[in-house]
DNA sequence: AGTGGGTACTTACGAAAGGTTAGCGCTCTC
DNA sequence: GAGAGCGCTAACCTTTCGTAAGTACCCACT
């Protein structure tokens, strides 16, 4: 390809209100999103084993996220002609580099929670006096 | 401290729609919290240093941001007594866990924009015909 | 001396996102 | 033949979000 070299000085900015990496960040890190994508690191699900899976989930958001995910490259879309209708999500290679942090990340939320609830009652307490 | 040991499955889980660690998540991944993490990372910022270098963020949206953040545990505020006021913002070790990770993301993002751009535009290609 | 600008927020209101419920066509189970 | 499961979609409503303004105070400039 070799459209473009930005040595040291990306144009490609998150920080930049207009920037479009502003829009993939936030839809690796949408609420739905985070969570399809930890789960679709483990292994590839359907559609409704990923309903299951990711709790709370309502089917209109999955379908949504999913729809954004597979447009943004992240995921492959496996809709197989049978009935009842069959459809495979898994993770393409882009998809994997972004899934592994947010995997990453969501461990990290399981394992630092009690601290930060811990942190709340701190603030509250200091506050409600 | 040592409240209760979860040698092998936590009682945490980002899956279950009830858990409190999902609440902490979507705090990490929101969509200015994200950003104000990352910028953290390098540097402690004032309220309109950070203002100007997190691209169009409200400042309803970044004290909202910031408020919950530092109720997490997440950084710390540091508001001098001065006129005109002075408050600084700067990242606790715990913030400092969540920041570098989202910090990693973000910085991943801004490689992969170019990946992700030609993604949608091959996935809207095959739709319009 | 008075006008404008900077500081860190908060409050009110309209717009956009998200969630809830229902429906669809089809099939296999009970 | 009633019910459940499959993968969605469309309508509706609520919650969130962004936009604009107000606050109290001081400094620089005119």
């Amino acid at each position: 390809m070799e459209v473009s070299e930005q040595p040291t000085v990306p144009a490609v900015n998150v920080k930049a209100p207009m920037c479009p990496s502003r829009g993939v960040l936030e839809h690796v890190t949408s609420r739905w999103g985070v969570l399809v994508l930890a789960a679709l690191v483990e292994r590839s699900y359907r559609f409704s084993e990923l309903r299951r899976e990711v709790g709370g989930v309502s089917e209109k958001m999955l379908a949504q996220t999913l729809q954004t995910l597979e447009r943004d490259g992240f995921l492959l879309r496996d809709a197989k002609p049978v009935i009842p209708p069959r459809v495979d999500y898994s993770l393409t290679a882009l998809g994997r580099e972004a899934a592994e942090q947010v995997y990453a990340l969501a461990r990290w939320t399981e394992r630092r929670t009690a601290d930060v609830q811990a942190a709340r009652a701190a603030y509250d307490e200091a506050r409600s006096s």
